[in-house]
DNA sequence: TCTGGGGTCCTAGGACCC
DNA sequence: TCTGGGGTCCTAGGACCC
């Protein structure tokens, strides 16, 4: 045994997990041959490498690099802003072949999956390394590009297995063989591991992956919290972690920030940006039919610090309108003058389904009714027309100064057709809310 | 890691109750 | 009135993920 006293309690689990290779840069070059075995670039609209192909890193360029930088290194760099709606797509694919082999797939971000094979040796009539290559032949070839997988008896390891080699590679850590795989990891390597924990176990002497699986289970418990004891254990070959296939159906809490460059003080503007998170952030929470009874909003200064309020609303709400007249009377709190500011930010947290049944004294119920109606048509509009059909109008200077954002398309389409709120919202009893102030 | 955007889970500590 | 034990719920903040 490889670590001891230790015995497997479950039957042996076959778990994979499957990377996409410079999975942005990979779409855009599965969508323009042109682009293949060129430098290809994500990120346009955030100024830096968010993702580059693997001719781009052989060049030199690292994540996170700015664009100016590869420029000079390399002229002929083909730079792209993101587009999520063309990659979300490919994922969709990519998710539905690794379904064509079971249905216990879990969807991990945008270019990465779980998915459990346990049992299905007997099934295809072959090893789970022969099933693990057909999946990824059918990835490689149906996608027009290369992904790396891992197959091992946990979710941890299988990470581990994904990156072991990549570009395309397919690696397997059986149980017995972790240890090899280990010797060399860095703490911080490790899924779930970051630096806060990676440097704490280094102070007490511990800097791979394996001198933290040979840790005793007492002195785990002792001095890290329950997620470090299951991933200790995950290392060790014993599953813990469950691939889950529950689609997201609903959300605890949802942001919304965005950065606007070049930075500003004005405060119209920043107001503006402001409620135009809002509004995505209702968007959001109308789709999935939540409300939210508190909120709160940050400013971000150039210097990245953050002052905010938190607001609690006299009733949950999904409405714009609502949260836009809970802030403006305290956005001057938090707001100053001269200061530049990079972005804004809304959280609507503590989401609940939106039950419409909890009303206000004093005849609010007419009102939510009428602004549920005001809603549905202009979600009927966004969803015939696009997302930025109809707004409100404290958020009309954020969308006509559309920045170069890498939207690329709705904007020349766009109708502007101002939402006249006023009548309805007159009439909607302004929430009551008291707030707090934040760092 | 000179910094985008969007989430989740866990824990400690306080409030409140019996 | 005071003290103590014990349970539940909520919240803030930390840490981590893609």
């Amino acid at each position: 045994m490889p670590y001891g006293t230790f015995t497997i309690r479950n039957f042996p689990r076959a778990i994979i997990h499957i990377d996409g290779d410079a999975f942005f840069a990979s779409c855009e070059q599965a969508r323009d041959p042109a682009l293949r075995g060129k430098p290809v670039i994500c990120g346009k609209e955030r100024g830096i490498a968010a993702s580059m192909s693997y001719e781009a890193k052989a060049l030199g360029v690292t994540r996170a690099m700015p664009l100016g930088e590869i420029k000079r290194l390399i002229p002929n760099a083909i730079i792209l802003p993101s587009d999520y709606e063309t990659y979300s797509l490919l994922s969709q694919r990519f998710f539905n072949i690794v379904r064509r082999y079971t249905p216990d797939v879990e969807e991990y971000g945008i270019d990465e999956c779980f998915a459990d094979l346990t049992g299905l040796r007997r099934v295809y009539h072959t090893s789970y390394l022969e099933i693990a290559k057909r999946i990824k032949h059918e990835l490689d070839t149906e996608l027009g590009f290369t992904f790396s997988l891992g197959l091992a008896p946990t979710k941890v390891l299988a990470k581990v297995g994904s990156k072991w080699k990549k570009p395309s590679g397919l690696t397997m850590i059986p149980g017995k063989q972790a240890p090899e795989y280990l010797r060399n990891l860095p703490t911080e390597k490790v899924w779930g591991i970051g630096p806060q924990t990676s440097e704490f176990l280094a102070k007490r002497g511990i800097t791979t992956a394996l001198e933290f699986a040979r840790q005793s289970e007492d002195w785990v418990k002792m001095h890290l919290s329950k997620p470090y004891h299951e991933l200790w254990q995950e290392l060790r070959g014993y599953p813990v972690y469950k691939v889950s296939t529950a689609v997201k159906e609903s959300y605890a809490s949802i942001q919304k920030v965005k950065t606007f460059t070049p930075p500003s003080a004005d405060r119209a503007f920043i107001f503006s940006q402001l409620s135009k998170n809002i509004e995505n952030a209702c968007i959001k929470a109308r789709r999935y039919k939540l409300a939210s009874p508190e909120i709160h909003f940050f400013l971000r200064t150039q210097q990245f610090k953050d002052r905010g309020m938190e607001l609690k609303l006299s009733r949950a709400t999904a409405f714009p309108s609502d949260i836009i007249h809970a802030i403006e009377p305290v956005f001057d709190q938090i707001y100053r003058r001269g200061v530049q500011y990079r972005s804004t930010g809304i959280t609507l947290t503590k989401l609940r389904e939106d039950s419409n049944e909890q009303q206000d004294l004093f005849g609010a119920h007419v009102s939510i009714e009428q602004m549920t109606k005001v809603y549905e048509g202009v979600d009927q509009l966004k969803s015939k027309y696009g997302k930025h059909t109809v707004f409100l109008g404290s958020s009309f200077e954020a969308n006509t100064h559309s920045q170069h954002d890498g939207d690329r398309g709705h904007l020349s389409r766009r109708k502007e057709v101002k939402l006249k709120g006023e009548t309805a919202r007159r009439r909607l009893a302004v929430p009551m809310y008291f707030g707090k102030l934040t760092d």
